[in-house]
DNA sequence: CTGAAAGCGCTTACAG
DNA sequence: CTGAAAGCGCTTACAG
């Protein structure tokens, strides 16, 4: 199949004068090789270009050096910026990085029972998806490593980032400009309606209203499945009350832009009629002025690979990492005003223009 | 370092009774076992759970069954759209997908350098990454395939969209809404000034320009390195001409939201002053109304990937296959005015807003 | 420090 | 149709 012959560790060792055995000592273990013998024969490597088959090192050793990235989604800006800063560490430290997409519950379901009965990688980084408990034990018995970037908070090694605090953060810029009726548009993952509904960015919410002392309309508290079109239509419900919030905050970048679309539709202005704010820090919120609470994700990425790096180096790193997050204020959050809107209850109108 | 056992080709063999090479054959080849052997095989395969070593495989065959994607960026939505198709397919047919991030021309260089040294991939896809004639034979020479998916027309197996048919359709939008100072923010790579300007998109305008008689006002076409904020500084260029334009078109939506970042800033109002227009179909241009010139890339991943399979089978695919674009129209376009806004010049002021 | 040899888990001509 | 055997290209105890 191959008609050049690509040169062997064979060749090698030949040319160096040596065995099969030194040569590959020579090239890789520190010890039980005299310096001067190591110096030829990786002069000669170097001359040679030898790289050694990955397959037969692989097989001899047991070790595949190589490691998964399960992800859910690839077209979120969230999880290509994951899986870049991932991806950065993990080759420059010598492994092949394998993608794996699972889209929904039986997409990794089948990934954690496959994976393991004969390992293609030593390692597994999640980025943002849950995996049980079962699943993760299973992994490690099998003596994969598994590390989580981003998303909630696991029963194992990740790095992530204070889903309640930005959220707090959030909450707390807007009560710092007067605002007292603040609508949440919640985001829940579609395959995990399992879980308990205050925690994470939701908890941190009330945990802000409840220190600064603020009642929580439960009215104005709103959940939906992440994406911007989904919030747009929330947000026609938060439109449908008979008294407006001034402001809100969603779960995301693209769910604000969602929820300011449909309050431009509805004649409302942003922020002077009602102010938004989103978390993440999207690159294009930047380009539409929107404030929001900014979160490192390529720094999650890059740090998630270090974790899993010093786990499998057999190190003793922190476990629990949570990277800080900080409110960027752009134009969409103004402070509150005296009299609420009640621009004659607008029909919220998606159709128009 | 594995303590559990992992159920190999040997007990699949003693436990159907028959030797290894049988057993091997029953398992992948069509043809030379028995209906009922292979049966048997395959039964007790599949009863003690057995996968094959993907490293022995390889190692045995030369074979390596996994492609890679080399992609230039992973933060942005388009790459990440590309990469998801791509896997969804590759994967599907059994391949293993190597995800390799290369930044710049260095990068890129060494990837080619290395990576057929010791084949680790049957075929490697570009996303819009450009390969040079010499590198594209290297990799055919070491018996790799190649392919591209999405950027500008290569010499080799590619699908993509016609980047000139897409920008003459934006033009062609704005022409029929009646403008006629037309400018447009023009996207180069940095890596690749040697290339002629008017190819590919920049090109389109021309042909469309042409077509209609409507003379170029060369000062209204700007380039710049792709981004939002890129185009944001070019579009305060283009505010600073005496004569302003009645629309812009921008190379990508980022592009067309930096534009009009810069465009309300200065106190001007998208559409009514000035029509923008972008390239994608972003999806967070249909949260912003921004209308633009729809492609399909995930359709672009998709095609590539059964582009790909196809000539790792030997069969003759269509070698350039060029999707179709179309125009999305939101409310960021609308009729020329008929007098020009002269607003004083606003100057361009990006620190406030 | 160095070498001969076995072994990693498959696949595939070569004979029957 | 089926089996014994060699081989894919390394690594690593085991002896020196």
């Amino acid at each position: 199949m191959n008609s050049s012959k690509t040169v062997g560790l064979a060749d090698v060792a030949r040319e160096a004068g040596v065995s099969l055995a030194t040569a590959s000592r020579a090239l890789n273990s520190a010890y039980g090789v005299a310096a001067t013998t190591r110096e030829r024969v990786a002069e000669v490597a170097r001359r040679l270009e030898y790289v050694a088959s990955p397959e037969a090192s692989r097989l001899a050793t047991g070790a595949t050096r190589s490691v998964a990235l399960v992800v859910p989604h690839l077209d979120r800006w969230y999880f290509g910026e994951m899986v870049g800063g991932l991806e950065e560490v993990l080759r420059e430290a010598g492994h092949d990085v394998l993608l794996y997409h699972v889209g929904d519950p039986e997409g990794r379901h089948a990934f954690f029972e496959h994976l393991p009965a004969r390992r293609k990688v030593d390692a597994v980084v999640v980025v943002a998806v849950p995996v049980t408990d079962h699943e993760r034990r299973r992994l490690e018995l099998m003596g994969v490593t598994i590390v989580a970037a981003g998303g909630q908070d696991a029963t194992y090694p990740y790095v992530s980032i204070d889903d309640a605090a930005a959220v707090r953060q959030a909450t707390e810029h807007l009560l710092r400009l007067g605002h007292r009726r603040i609508a949440m548009i919640t985001a829940v993952d579609p395959d995990r309606t399992d879980q308990p509904v205050h925690r994470g960015r939701t908890r941190g919410f009330y945990e802000a209203m409840v220190r600064a002392d603020v009642p929580v309309d439960e009215e104005l508290v709103v959940a939906t499945t992440w994406g911007g079109v989904q919030a747009a239509e929330a947000m026609e419900n938060l439109l449908s009350i008979r008294e407006l919030p001034t402001a809100v905050l969603a779960h995301s970048d693209e769910m604000a832009l969602g929820a300011m679309r449909t309050i431009r539709r509805a004649g409302l202005r942003v922020p002077e009629d009602i102010s938004v704010i989103g978390i993440d820090d999207h690159p294009l919120a930047e380009l539409v002025d929107l404030t929001t609470v900014r979160q490192p994700v390529r720094d999650q990425g890059l740090q998630a690979a270090h974790l899993l790096l010093a786990l499998l180096r057999g190190q003793k790193p922190n476990l629990a990492q949570k990277l800080p997050t900080r409110v960027v204020v752009r134009s969409t959050t103004t402070t509150a005003r005296e009299k609420q809107p009640s621009p004659a209850h607008p029909a919220p109108d998606t159709t128009s223009h």
